[in-house]
DNA sequence: TATTGTTATACTCTATAACTATA
DNA sequence: TATAGTTATAGAGTATAACAATA
Protein backbone atom coordinates (compact mmCIF):
# COMPACT_ATOMS: atom_id res chain seq x y z
CA UNK A 1 0.00 0.00 0.00
CA UNK A 2 2.60 1.77 -0.57
CA UNK A 3 1.29 5.02 -3.01
CA UNK A 4 3.45 7.53 -1.87
CA UNK A 5 4.24 9.02 -5.25
CA UNK A 6 1.10 8.76 -6.09
CA UNK A 7 -0.74 10.66 -3.69
CA UNK A 8 1.51 13.98 -5.43
CA UNK A 9 -0.73 12.90 -8.98
CA UNK A 10 -3.90 11.25 -7.80
CA UNK A 11 -6.32 11.51 -4.66
CA UNK A 12 -5.30 8.90 -2.49
CA UNK A 13 -9.10 7.98 -0.74
CA UNK A 14 -11.81 8.14 -3.35
CA UNK A 15 -14.32 10.71 -3.02
CA UNK A 16 -17.72 8.94 -3.77
CA UNK A 17 -19.90 12.42 -1.97
CA UNK A 18 -22.17 12.41 -5.26
CA UNK A 19 -22.61 8.93 -5.83
CA UNK A 20 -23.29 7.67 -1.95
CA UNK A 21 -26.61 10.26 -2.78
CA UNK A 22 -27.98 7.74 -4.87
CA UNK A 23 -29.91 4.53 -3.98
CA UNK A 24 -29.07 2.92 -7.03
CA UNK A 25 -25.16 2.98 -6.15
CA UNK A 26 -25.52 1.14 -2.53
CA UNK A 27 -27.98 -0.97 -3.49
CA UNK A 28 -25.57 -2.44 -6.65
CA UNK A 29 -22.52 -2.45 -4.23
CA UNK A 30 -24.50 -4.51 -1.79
CA UNK A 31 -26.14 -6.61 -4.13
CA UNK A 32 -22.63 -7.22 -5.45
CA UNK A 33 -20.89 -8.32 -2.04
CA UNK A 34 -24.34 -10.26 -1.42
CA UNK A 35 -24.58 -12.06 -4.40
CA UNK A 36 -20.73 -12.81 -5.00
CA UNK A 37 -21.18 -14.33 -1.29
CA UNK A 38 -24.43 -16.15 -1.74
CA UNK A 39 -22.55 -17.93 -4.71
CA UNK A 40 -20.16 -19.44 -2.99
CA UNK A 41 -23.05 -20.85 -0.47
CA UNK A 42 -25.09 -21.67 -2.88
CA UNK A 43 -22.19 -23.98 -4.78
CA UNK A 44 -21.98 -26.79 -2.35
CA UNK A 45 -25.73 -27.49 -2.98
CA UNK A 46 -25.11 -27.03 -7.27
CA UNK A 47 -27.79 -24.00 -7.32
CA UNK A 48 -27.53 -20.62 -8.23
CA UNK A 49 -29.34 -18.14 -6.92
CA UNK A 50 -31.49 -18.03 -9.60
CA UNK A 51 -31.69 -22.25 -9.31
CA UNK A 52 -32.18 -21.52 -6.13
CA UNK A 53 -35.19 -19.21 -6.21
CA UNK A 54 -37.30 -20.94 -8.45
CA UNK A 55 -36.86 -24.03 -6.12
CA UNK A 56 -38.30 -22.13 -2.99
CA UNK A 57 -40.78 -20.77 -5.04
CA UNK A 58 -42.00 -23.95 -6.12
CA UNK A 59 -41.55 -25.90 -2.96
CA UNK A 60 -44.11 -23.20 -1.52
CA UNK A 61 -46.11 -23.29 -4.26
CA UNK A 62 -46.96 -26.13 -5.48
CA UNK A 63 -48.55 -26.90 -8.76
CA UNK A 64 -47.91 -22.87 -9.99
CA UNK A 65 -47.19 -22.44 -14.30
CA UNK A 66 -43.88 -21.53 -15.63
CA UNK A 67 -45.52 -17.97 -16.18
CA UNK A 68 -46.67 -17.41 -12.55
CA UNK A 69 -43.14 -18.35 -11.83
CA UNK A 70 -41.36 -15.97 -14.44
CA UNK A 71 -43.52 -13.12 -12.92
CA UNK A 72 -42.87 -13.94 -9.20
CA UNK A 73 -39.17 -14.12 -10.24
CA UNK A 74 -39.33 -10.84 -12.14
CA UNK A 75 -37.79 -12.69 -15.15
CA UNK A 76 -38.64 -13.77 -18.67
CA UNK A 77 -40.35 -16.65 -19.95
CA UNK A 78 -37.52 -17.29 -22.07
CA UNK A 79 -35.10 -17.08 -19.22
CA UNK A 80 -36.67 -19.43 -17.51
CA UNK A 81 -37.03 -22.34 -19.00
CA UNK A 82 -33.40 -23.48 -18.96
CA UNK A 83 -33.12 -22.97 -14.92
CA UNK A 84 -37.11 -25.73 -15.17
CA UNK A 85 -34.51 -27.62 -17.35
CA UNK A 86 -31.84 -27.56 -15.02
CA UNK A 87 -33.68 -28.31 -12.04
CA UNK A 88 -35.89 -30.76 -14.06
CA UNK A 89 -32.96 -32.81 -15.03
CA UNK A 90 -31.46 -32.96 -11.80
CA UNK A 91 -34.58 -34.37 -10.96
CA UNK A 92 -35.13 -31.91 -7.82
CA UNK A 93 -38.91 -30.66 -9.45
CA UNK A 94 -41.40 -32.35 -12.08
CA UNK A 95 -43.25 -30.63 -14.49
CA UNK A 96 -46.92 -32.24 -14.40
CA UNK A 97 -49.32 -31.43 -17.46
CA UNK A 98 -52.04 -29.57 -16.68
CA UNK A 99 -55.28 -32.15 -17.96
CA UNK A 100 -57.73 -28.87 -17.63
CA UNK A 101 -55.07 -26.46 -19.93
CA UNK A 102 -52.60 -28.55 -21.66
CA UNK A 103 -50.86 -25.78 -22.60
CA UNK A 104 -48.69 -25.45 -19.25
CA UNK A 105 -47.19 -27.29 -16.66
CA UNK A 106 -48.02 -27.76 -13.35
CA UNK A 107 -44.32 -27.48 -11.46
CA UNK A 108 -43.78 -29.30 -8.22
CA UNK A 109 -40.69 -30.36 -6.23
CA UNK A 110 -40.04 -34.12 -5.54
CA UNK A 111 -39.36 -35.20 -2.45
CA UNK A 112 -35.40 -34.35 -3.26
CA UNK A 113 -36.14 -30.88 -3.95
CA UNK A 114 -37.82 -30.34 -1.15
CA UNK A 115 -34.67 -31.99 0.88
CA UNK A 116 -32.16 -29.64 -1.02
CA UNK A 117 -34.49 -26.97 -0.61
CA UNK A 118 -34.86 -27.10 3.42
CA UNK A 119 -30.77 -27.10 3.64
CA UNK A 120 -30.28 -24.51 1.71
CA UNK A 121 -32.53 -22.29 2.59
CA UNK A 122 -31.20 -22.92 6.15
CA UNK A 123 -27.51 -22.27 4.30
CA UNK A 124 -28.64 -18.91 2.50
CA UNK A 125 -30.18 -17.72 6.32
CA UNK A 126 -26.55 -18.40 8.27
CA UNK A 127 -24.69 -16.97 5.50
CA UNK A 128 -26.32 -13.52 5.73
CA UNK A 129 -26.69 -13.93 9.49
CA UNK A 130 -22.78 -14.42 9.03
CA UNK A 131 -22.81 -11.73 6.41
CA UNK A 132 -24.36 -8.86 8.97
CA UNK A 133 -22.76 -9.60 11.69
CA UNK A 134 -21.23 -6.67 13.58
CA UNK A 135 -23.82 -4.44 12.46
CA UNK A 136 -26.27 -4.18 15.91
CA UNK A 137 -29.90 -5.29 16.13
CA UNK A 138 -31.69 -2.52 15.61
CA UNK A 139 -29.61 -2.01 12.13
CA UNK A 140 -30.72 -4.98 11.26
CA UNK A 141 -33.87 -4.95 11.80
CA UNK A 142 -34.38 -1.16 10.17
CA UNK A 143 -32.63 -2.87 7.21
CA UNK A 144 -34.30 -5.33 6.79
CA UNK A 145 -37.87 -3.59 6.95
CA UNK A 146 -36.58 -0.41 4.71
CA UNK A 147 -35.36 -2.93 2.49
CA UNK A 148 -38.89 -5.26 1.90
CA UNK A 149 -40.93 -1.88 1.67
CA UNK A 150 -38.48 -0.69 -1.39
CA UNK A 151 -39.42 -4.30 -2.83
CA UNK A 152 -43.11 -3.98 -2.12
CA UNK A 153 -43.19 0.00 -3.39
CA UNK A 154 -40.91 -0.76 -6.57
CA UNK A 155 -43.03 -4.17 -7.29
CA UNK A 156 -46.40 -2.24 -7.22
CA UNK A 157 -45.63 0.27 -9.16
CA UNK A 158 -44.32 -2.13 -12.18
CA UNK A 159 -47.41 -3.93 -11.65
CA UNK A 160 -49.19 -0.61 -12.02
CA UNK A 161 -47.45 0.47 -15.12
CA UNK A 162 -47.83 -2.19 -16.69
CA UNK A 163 -51.74 -2.56 -16.32
CA UNK B 1 -56.72 -11.63 -15.09
CA UNK B 2 -59.56 -14.37 -15.32
CA UNK B 3 -57.35 -17.59 -14.47
CA UNK B 4 -60.46 -18.82 -12.57
CA UNK B 5 -59.58 -22.10 -13.71
CA UNK B 6 -56.16 -21.61 -12.86
CA UNK B 7 -57.04 -21.16 -9.23
CA UNK B 8 -58.28 -24.67 -8.68
CA UNK B 9 -54.66 -26.07 -9.84
CA UNK B 10 -52.43 -23.45 -9.28
CA UNK B 11 -51.73 -20.99 -6.05
CA UNK B 12 -53.77 -17.80 -7.37
CA UNK B 13 -51.75 -15.65 -5.03
CA UNK B 14 -47.80 -16.84 -4.86
CA UNK B 15 -46.43 -17.48 -1.67
CA UNK B 16 -43.23 -15.89 -0.74
CA UNK B 17 -43.10 -16.13 2.69
CA UNK B 18 -39.85 -18.29 3.10
CA UNK B 19 -37.91 -15.52 0.55
CA UNK B 20 -39.12 -12.79 2.07
CA UNK B 21 -37.02 -13.27 4.67
CA UNK B 22 -33.74 -12.34 2.86
CA UNK B 23 -32.10 -9.42 2.33
CA UNK B 24 -30.48 -10.79 -0.89
CA UNK B 25 -34.23 -11.56 -2.07
CA UNK B 26 -35.49 -7.73 -1.61
CA UNK B 27 -32.24 -6.31 -2.88
CA UNK B 28 -32.10 -8.35 -5.83
CA UNK B 29 -35.64 -7.24 -7.12
CA UNK B 30 -35.09 -3.77 -6.00
CA UNK B 31 -31.88 -3.60 -7.98
CA UNK B 32 -33.47 -5.13 -11.09
CA UNK B 33 -36.41 -2.38 -11.12
CA UNK B 34 -33.82 0.38 -10.34
CA UNK B 35 -31.32 -0.79 -12.63
CA UNK B 36 -33.86 -1.10 -15.83
CA UNK B 37 -35.42 2.08 -15.07
CA UNK B 38 -31.88 4.07 -14.88
CA UNK B 39 -31.31 3.08 -18.01
CA UNK B 40 -34.34 4.59 -19.59
CA UNK B 41 -33.10 7.46 -17.69
CA UNK B 42 -29.53 7.47 -18.54
CA UNK B 43 -30.35 6.51 -22.66
CA UNK B 44 -30.97 10.18 -23.25
CA UNK B 45 -27.11 10.73 -22.33
CA UNK B 46 -25.86 8.04 -24.37
CA UNK B 47 -25.19 6.59 -21.11
CA UNK B 48 -25.48 3.27 -19.02
CA UNK B 49 -24.75 2.69 -15.59
CA UNK B 50 -20.93 1.70 -15.52
CA UNK B 51 -20.16 4.14 -17.44
CA UNK B 52 -22.49 6.95 -15.87
CA UNK B 53 -20.67 5.53 -13.01
CA UNK B 54 -17.34 5.70 -14.18
CA UNK B 55 -17.84 9.39 -15.53
CA UNK B 56 -19.29 10.93 -12.16
CA UNK B 57 -15.87 9.55 -10.06
CA UNK B 58 -13.59 11.18 -12.80
CA UNK B 59 -15.18 14.25 -11.96
CA UNK B 60 -15.09 14.25 -8.44
CA UNK B 61 -11.37 12.59 -8.48
CA UNK B 62 -9.44 14.31 -11.00
CA UNK B 63 -5.84 12.69 -11.54
CA UNK B 64 -6.81 9.37 -10.43
CA UNK B 65 -5.70 6.09 -12.47
CA UNK B 66 -7.44 3.17 -13.91
CA UNK B 67 -6.83 0.80 -11.43
CA UNK B 68 -8.21 2.98 -8.50
CA UNK B 69 -11.16 3.77 -10.51
CA UNK B 70 -11.91 -0.21 -10.94
CA UNK B 71 -11.09 -0.36 -7.23
CA UNK B 72 -13.61 2.21 -6.41
CA UNK B 73 -15.92 0.83 -8.86
CA UNK B 74 -15.88 -2.69 -7.49
CA UNK B 75 -15.03 -4.12 -10.66
CA UNK B 76 -11.97 -6.00 -12.17
CA UNK B 77 -9.44 -3.84 -14.13
CA UNK B 78 -9.96 -5.41 -17.59
CA UNK B 79 -13.61 -4.67 -17.60
CA UNK B 80 -13.05 -1.12 -16.91
CA UNK B 81 -11.07 -0.77 -20.07
CA UNK B 82 -13.61 -0.64 -22.86
CA UNK B 83 -15.64 2.15 -20.35
CA UNK B 84 -12.70 4.09 -20.27
CA UNK B 85 -12.28 4.04 -24.36
CA UNK B 86 -15.37 4.53 -24.62
CA UNK B 87 -16.08 7.68 -22.84
CA UNK B 88 -12.80 8.55 -24.47
CA UNK B 89 -13.72 7.68 -27.71
CA UNK B 90 -16.69 10.85 -26.63
CA UNK B 91 -14.36 12.96 -25.70
CA UNK B 92 -15.82 13.10 -21.99
CA UNK B 93 -12.79 12.14 -20.32
CA UNK B 94 -8.59 12.16 -21.24
CA UNK B 95 -6.06 9.58 -20.88
CA UNK B 96 -2.90 11.73 -19.35
CA UNK B 97 0.31 9.81 -19.10
CA UNK B 98 1.30 10.60 -15.93
CA UNK B 99 5.60 11.26 -16.02
CA UNK B 100 6.43 10.23 -12.84
CA UNK B 101 5.17 6.72 -13.67
CA UNK B 102 4.93 5.96 -17.51
CA UNK B 103 2.80 2.99 -16.43
CA UNK B 104 -0.35 4.51 -15.26
CA UNK B 105 -2.90 7.05 -16.59
CA UNK B 106 -4.40 10.25 -14.88
CA UNK B 107 -7.95 9.96 -16.12
CA UNK B 108 -9.69 13.78 -16.22
CA UNK B 109 -13.37 14.62 -17.37
CA UNK B 110 -13.03 17.10 -20.25
CA UNK B 111 -15.46 20.15 -20.20
CA UNK B 112 -18.05 18.46 -22.28
CA UNK B 113 -17.36 15.37 -19.60
CA UNK B 114 -18.01 17.83 -16.65
CA UNK B 115 -21.43 18.89 -18.53
CA UNK B 116 -22.69 15.98 -19.43
CA UNK B 117 -21.72 14.79 -15.89
CA UNK B 118 -24.16 17.81 -14.44
CA UNK B 119 -27.40 16.76 -16.43
CA UNK B 120 -27.15 13.14 -16.08
CA UNK B 121 -26.57 13.10 -12.09
CA UNK B 122 -29.53 15.60 -12.05
CA UNK B 123 -31.46 13.42 -13.65
CA UNK B 124 -30.44 10.53 -12.13
CA UNK B 125 -31.90 12.43 -8.57
CA UNK B 126 -34.54 13.43 -10.22
CA UNK B 127 -35.71 9.48 -11.59
CA UNK B 128 -35.10 8.27 -8.04
CA UNK B 129 -37.20 10.88 -6.43
CA UNK B 130 -40.00 10.07 -8.88
CA UNK B 131 -39.24 5.98 -8.48
CA UNK B 132 -39.96 6.84 -4.43
CA UNK B 133 -42.59 8.85 -4.83
CA UNK B 134 -45.16 7.60 -2.62
CA UNK B 135 -42.83 7.03 0.55
CA UNK B 136 -43.57 9.08 3.08
CA UNK B 137 -40.05 10.85 3.93
CA UNK B 138 -39.76 8.76 7.50
CA UNK B 139 -39.33 5.65 5.39
CA UNK B 140 -37.32 7.14 2.45
CA UNK B 141 -35.00 8.42 5.19
CA UNK B 142 -34.43 5.09 6.74
CA UNK B 143 -34.05 3.39 3.41
CA UNK B 144 -31.03 5.73 2.91
CA UNK B 145 -29.30 5.43 5.73
CA UNK B 146 -30.15 1.40 6.02
CA UNK B 147 -28.31 1.09 2.86
CA UNK B 148 -25.64 3.04 3.08
CA UNK B 149 -24.78 0.96 6.32
CA UNK B 150 -24.94 -1.81 4.45
CA UNK B 151 -22.97 -0.76 1.67
CA UNK B 152 -20.01 0.29 3.89
CA UNK B 153 -20.19 -2.35 6.18
CA UNK B 154 -20.39 -4.71 3.24
CA UNK B 155 -17.34 -3.01 1.68
CA UNK B 156 -15.33 -3.33 5.06
CA UNK B 157 -16.21 -6.79 5.18
CA UNK B 158 -14.62 -7.42 1.93
CA UNK B 159 -11.71 -5.25 2.27
CA UNK B 160 -10.32 -7.35 5.54
CA UNK B 161 -10.48 -10.26 3.78
CA UNK B 162 -8.64 -9.54 0.52
CA UNK B 163 -5.63 -8.08 2.81
C1' DT C 1 -57.06 -14.18 -31.41
C1' DA C 2 -54.59 -14.94 -27.07
C1' DT C 3 -51.64 -17.66 -24.06
C1' DT C 4 -47.97 -21.30 -22.58
C1' DG C 5 -43.86 -22.92 -23.29
C1' DT C 6 -40.00 -22.94 -26.41
C1' DT C 7 -35.98 -21.72 -29.58
C1' DA C 8 -32.74 -18.59 -31.23
C1' DT C 9 -30.25 -14.67 -30.52
C1' DA C 10 -27.95 -10.57 -28.85
C1' DC C 11 -26.37 -7.49 -25.41
C1' DT C 12 -24.48 -6.40 -20.93
C1' DC C 13 -21.94 -7.47 -16.83
C1' DT C 14 -18.60 -10.23 -14.64
C1' DA C 15 -14.29 -13.07 -13.90
C1' DT C 16 -9.72 -15.15 -15.13
C1' DA C 17 -5.39 -15.94 -17.50
C1' DA C 18 -1.81 -14.15 -20.03
C1' DC C 19 0.50 -10.54 -22.37
C1' DT C 20 3.29 -5.54 -22.74
C1' DA C 21 5.56 -1.88 -20.87
C1' DT C 22 7.18 0.15 -17.28
C1' DA C 23 9.03 0.32 -12.46
C1' DT D 1 9.97 -9.25 -9.15
C1' DA D 2 5.84 -6.40 -9.08
C1' DT D 3 2.35 -3.19 -11.00
C1' DA D 4 -0.72 -0.65 -14.71
C1' DG D 5 -3.06 -1.29 -18.49
C1' DT D 6 -4.48 -4.45 -22.08
C1' DT D 7 -6.31 -8.50 -24.85
C1' DA D 8 -8.87 -12.50 -25.30
C1' DT D 9 -12.27 -15.28 -23.66
C1' DA D 10 -15.84 -17.57 -21.10
C1' DG D 11 -19.77 -17.56 -18.17
C1' DA D 12 -23.86 -15.62 -16.26
C1' DG D 13 -28.10 -12.70 -16.46
C1' DT D 14 -31.32 -10.27 -19.21
C1' DA D 15 -34.36 -8.90 -23.19
C1' DT D 16 -36.87 -9.44 -27.67
C1' DA D 17 -38.84 -11.74 -31.74
C1' DA D 18 -40.85 -15.65 -33.62
C1' DC D 19 -42.62 -20.28 -33.48
C1' DA D 20 -45.77 -24.66 -32.20
C1' DA D 21 -49.37 -26.37 -29.45
C1' DT D 22 -53.41 -25.34 -27.21
C1' DA D 23 -57.27 -22.52 -25.65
Amino acid sequence: MSNTKLASIAPSRINDDTLRKFLGYHLKRSFNVIQADLSETLKPFDLRMLTFTALVFIVDNPGLSQSQLADAMDIERPNLVIIIDELEQRELIVRDRVQTDRRMYALRATLAGKRLCKKAVAADKAHELRLLAGLDNETKANLMSALEALSHHLQNRTESHNS
